[in-house]
DNA sequence: AAAAAAG
């Protein structure tokens, strides 16, 4: 007999493994050893999973209890639900369903696969069906540096030790994604990485194999003896966004099932008590957002003496001018290993260059490699560019809506994602969606994370299948089913522009992306008229007199180069060659389409690959 | 000028 709280627990957990979704913070593979003791991860997990289930739960130890939170306050019957009275049905949504506290210490892995006799089914009915590969058999890739590795063609022939090749097939990953050839055997040669790669290829995994294959083969290293309570991450991967250090985290926890590697999770707005206890528990991979880690650095609970790869999602933002003093301070300012000790990998749909000239002191000898903007920017997805006034934006997208649904696609397989400029507009649009009878909810930044994260989840189950939102969910996140992205209002920067639309289009599938222009965005007319040209979109004749009278450079000021990239290796361009120093190393540079790896053709319909 | 990220 399970106190109700522990069963809201057990339910919630049940349903995020129905969802498909991982039940994060798996409990710990294996009894933990001595502090000191390191035991590599690949000998920890020598206990079989098939343990019996956890003991009904007694109560709250009271060591475990001192934060206040191991109960329902946080996910407590408070409904936090959106002014719109939809919730996503059944959640009872807060922080007890990543709690994991109540069995802790059990030596059983969550597994994230769902039920393991599900398996198959679980996976089939998602979304990693029909991708259209033919789409990707052309993708042009461009590669340079020293002695780059060359791509391969199967997983197989790459070592990634059996219990990886056992998580690839649960995931069923049959053929890994363009980014995924070049860029998998480049980190496994131990070279640092700057990986330009179009929106929803499969970034994800192509950064997490390697450092999950390299911790495992990993030689035990001594660990420092130290405060108590440091933990000593092997790896970090940063991303700006505690949605997408969530997905990253999900996904990290598939690739890593019954390695023995331990992947745990830190980002703000959520009780930092339990990311503490996520932290003592071990670990070897750590997600998080730049905030909260240097929250964890400061009370050294964390330190990064023992990283041996960083990586960076989303690196162009990372570096941009509101995160850049942050991530200075984490990875040159702390205690992680200098470049050229550590392995560091960059990864963006998007690279300016001036960024990469940022990027380029955290890095050593690097490659750089660019994989076409297939999925984000070709016919894909269809972009549209209507001329809409700031009056009349709400009834234009209300005939956009009602169109949809005559049209008999709305609900869960057809999501709709806003965007709009401002955290207030976006509260103000939804709220004028709901009054007209289009269930809509928002994500921003001013909402608390459990609003955010209540928002996603009513999104992606399609209780409300219109998500109002900020930048906040332009970059990384993959939320299956959305056809529609709108650009209510644009962004400023083509860059941004694209990974909005990136949010659909994605594993391969059709989207639509349709954007509302009006004078206020004429400083975008050049760029946003050239990418849609790169794109084969129509552009409208006055899209294209405003973009003659702009006095703006378009995307090459940014990206640079333009065409089939989202940004060209910097160290190739001569303006950044002058006052002596000759970034570009000369080396093997290589630019072909797809088959030059040798990798066209051959996908069987209903294979999947291994899209982010 | 806005958004994000610590509380």
């Amino acid at each position: 007999m399970r106190s109700s709280w522990a069963d809201s627990v057990v339910n919630s957990a049940a349903e995020n493994v129905a969802a498909g979704s991982s039940a994060s913070n798996g409990v710990a593979t294996a009894a933990k050893p001595t502090r000191g003791a390191y035991i590599p991860p690949h000998l920890r997990n020598l206990t079989p999973s098939s343990e019996p289930p956890a003991p009904a739960y007694s109560g709250p130890s009271s060591a475990n209890d001192r934060s206040g939170y191991s109960g329902n306050r946080w996910g407590g019957p408070r409904n936090d639900s959106n002014q719109t009275g939809y919730s996503s049905g059944g959640r009872t949504g807060g922080w007890n369903n990543k709690s994991g506290g109540w069995d802790r210490g059990r030596e059983r892995e969550v597994n994230p696969f769902g039920d393991d006799v599900d398996t198959e089914k679980v996976f089939s009915e998602q979304e990693n069906t029909g991708i259209n590969f033919d789409a990707y058999e052309d993708i042009p890739v461009e590669t340079s540096g020293d002695n780059v590795p060359p791509p391969v063609n199967t997983f197989a022939e790459i070592d990634l030790g059996e219990a990886l090749n056992q998580n690839i097939k649960r995931c069923k990953y049959v053929k890994p994604t363009p980014v995924q050839r070049h860029a998998i055997p480049i980190s496994l040669a131990g070279r640092d990485l700057m990986a330009c790669a179009q929106t929803g290829s499969g970034k994800t995994a192509a950064f997490c194999f390697p450092i999950i294959s390299g911790i495992m083969k990993g030689q035990a290293s001594q660990r420092p003896p130290r405060g108590a309570r440091t933990v000593y991450p092997l790896a970090l991967i940063l991303s700006p966004t505690r949605e997408l250090s969530c997905q990253i985290h999900d996904e990290a926890k598939k690739f890593s099932y019954q390695t023995g590697v331990k992947v745990v999770v830190a980002y703000g707005g959520a009780p930092i008590s339990q990311q503490l206890r996520d932290l003592e528990r071990g670990v070897d991979i750590l997600v998080a957002t730049p905030g909260r880690l240097v929250d964890l650095l400061e009370r050294a609970r964390v330190s990064l003496q023992m990283i041996r790869y960083l990586a960076l999602d989303e690196a162009d933002r990372m570096l941009d001018m509101g995160f850049e003093p942050q991530i200075r301070k984490i990875v040159e300012q702390m205690d992680m290993p200098p470049q050229g000790v550590r392995q560091t990998m960059l990864f963006s749909a998007t690279f300016p260059k001036e960024i990469q000239k940022l990027a380029s002191d955290f890095l050593s000898n690097y490659v750089f490699l660019a994989v076409g903007r297939v999925g984000s920017s070709t016919d894909l997805i269809v972009q549209r560019v209507e001329f809409v006034h700031d009056t009349d934006k709400r009834s234009h997208l209300m005939d956009l809506l009602h169109a949809q649904r005559a049209n008999g696609v709305h609900g869960k397989q057809y999501l709709t994602l806003v965007f709009v400029e401002t955290k207030k507009g976006a509260d103000s649009l939804e709220h004028w969606l709901c009054m007209n009878g289009f269930p809509a909810t928002t994500i921003h930044g001013d909402r608390t994370q459990q609003e955010r994260e209540q928002a996603l989840r009513s999104f992606k189950s399609g209780v409300t299948p219109i998500l109002v939102a900020t930048d906040v969910a332009a970059r990384g996140l993959d939320i299956p089913h959305v056809a529609h992205v709108v650009n209510f209002d644009l962004p400023n920067d083509i860059d941004d522009y694209v990974h909005r639309i990136g949010r659909t289009g994605r594993a391969g599938k059709t989207g639509l992306a349709t954007a509302f222009f009006n004078d206020n965005n004429s400083s975008l007319a050049k760029a946003l008229s050239e990418l849609m040209q790169e794109a084969n979109q129509e552009v409208p004749a006055w899209l294209s007199r405003y973009a003659a009278r702009s006095p703006y450079v378009g995307r090459n000021r940014r990206s640079g180069g333009g065409g089939r990239f989202g940004g060209r290796d910097f160290r190739r361009d001569a303006s950044f060659n002058r006052g002596g120093t000759d970034y570009y190393s000369g080396g093997n540079s290589s630019t072909g389409y797809g088959t030059a790896g040798g990798y066209g053709g051959g996908y069987g319909s209903g294979v999947t690959s291994a899209w982010d």
